[in-house]
DNA sequence: TAAAAATACTCCATAGGTATTTTAT
DNA sequence: ATAAAATACCTATGGAGTATTTTTA
């Protein structure tokens, strides 16, 4: 028993004669006649009562023909999806981004991509970079939306957009005033910043630019979601900087200052070369004909 | 690309080796491994990548592999559930019964039969008499409760119960209070029935037994439907002869007598001989073991 | 008698077997 | 060096073709 007599059975069903059935499936009747015996006695069931005239359904032949009609949709739409999958039309793709990119780029990548490629699952997942850049590599993530910059060999990247950093200080503080900060407005600050283990870009252009006005940083805390350094500020508990597309709508009690010669970093597309999920170069594609903004 | 190739790729997605997916599909690894290969040019997607070390699935593949697994499950199950319809555990059943049926047999039928064939699914038509007769004429109904007694020699029948007339009149009617009826009592009595078009068993045996008391009746009413007999025997309209399962709860106001000699009549499960539907001969076997009452 | 399904037989495409080679660790 | 997939070649099952017979309205 396979598909092909299923398509015999269901042919007949749909004609009731033989010769017109046979005809639909390109081939004389003789040897359909035989199929559709051979399928009855596998089957062990009469499927059709007929004689020399007449050509009718059994009960168990009407339940059957809806059965079939079920099998064969099916194993169509299997055939089908298993080439829309392969050439990255239909699936499923996972897509890391670090928590800063929802504010920026995500969105619309978002949108674009699943305007593009309706039948590709998007399954987004928010993660701190350098747990992205860890997923990326054993293949739990597809592609993802991180800090650019590093050396990446492994990687295809994209860059997507570019930010800077940013100063933000709790309201009244003595630097909510000043008109030009530099690094060295930085001296004696307590900062407030990521690690270097979640985040290794922003750690260390925070460093540099601390360094480049001979500033040693103190860290006085140390959180890993760049919410919570706000909420700190906020508090008064020291100051930060973070990327500027953290900065358009802060909570009350927040402000941001632009930064003379602020350090700049990209924010890129990236997947490993590896990766073998056809859905990733077509996300590439999406993300540039969009272009950097 | 048939349900085998389906069954070789899953067994190959499940074992990861050709020759342990080989040997589970009762053949040699250099046919496997070919089949393989078909597969993947037919339809044109790599679905396994592979290596004399190692053997895994694409992304397609993965897909494939869920669709596959539903596929075959709904192949096998339409192979299975048509020897179940074509020996009467699964399917349909189209059950017919007059009315007065609910009343009496219907119920205790309906509960053995779908205890004993879950699968199978009854549908039941509330029909007039001889509607029903034309409807097992047509095929329209596989099998029905009705009254017996006429003969019937393309009707399959097995009786499941027998019943009496019975007389109903309004309360404080003269007969209400009568000791002994029989047919002369109901001389002068506006009489209350279904026409000999709806249920001529019935009007046939009123008929009879008016006649046997020199007395002919003089019907008031015609209306199609025993329930409505009664409520117009309740309005005072006339006085009935209805079967005596309707009497046992009747509504305010009307009244039930025993007739002397009450006509008996039959009622029986019948079936065309000509029906296919593999159910019947197992309702017949259902109703048969439950016994006569 | 005629239309259509079943049977008889022939042929070939393809699934499967055995022996062997290639490949990657 | 070895385990395992790929390749080469052979065999045979069974699906399809043509010619014919049987059946029934």
């Amino acid at each position: 028993m396979d598909t092909r007599h299923m398509r015999y059975f269901v042919a007949l069903a749909e004609t009731l004669h033989f010769g017109h059935a046979a005809a639909r499936m390109n081939m004389s009747q003789p040897p359909f006649s035989r199929q559709i015996s051979a399928i009855e006695k596998t089957l062990g069931v009469r499927l059709f009562e007929r004689n020399s005239r007449n050509v009718a359904l059994t009960p168990a032949g009407q339940h059957f023909l809806a059965d079939c009609r079920a099998v064969l949709d099916q194993f169509d739409a299997a055939c089908r999806d298993v080439q829309l999958v392969a050439c990255g039309m239909k699936g499923e793709l996972k897509l890391g981004f670090m928590m800063h990119a929802a504010h920026s780029v995500i969105p619309a990548l978002v949108r674009l991509y699943s305007e593009a490629r309706p039948d590709v699952r998007l399954i987004l997942e928010e993660r701190i970079p350098t747990d992205i850049e860890e997923m990326l590599a054993e293949g739990k993530l597809d592609a993802a939306v991180t800090f650019g910059g590093g050396p990446a060999p492994h990687l295809r990247t994209l860059l997507l957009a570019r930010d800077r950093l940013c100063l933000i200080v709790p309201q009244g503080h003595r630097l909510a005033g000043v008109e030009t900060i530099g690094p060295q407005s930085l001296a004696g600050e307590r900062l407030i910043a990521a690690p270097a283990t979640v985040a290794p870009t922003l750690r260390t252009a925070i460093g540099l630019y601390c360094a480049s006005g001979g500033v040693t940083p103190h860290y006085a805390f140390e959180p890993r979601l760049q919410h919570t350094i706000i909420r700190l500020v906020q508090e008064g508990l020291g100051v930060a900087l973070i990327p500027q597309s953290l900065c358009d709508d802060l909570a009350e009690g927040v402000v941001s200052r632009r930064l003379d010669d602020a350090p700049e970093f990209d924010v890129v597309l990236c997947a490993s070369r590896a990766a073998k999920n056809p859905a990733v170069p077509q996300l590439f594609e999406v993300a540039g004909r969009a272009g950097v903004d």
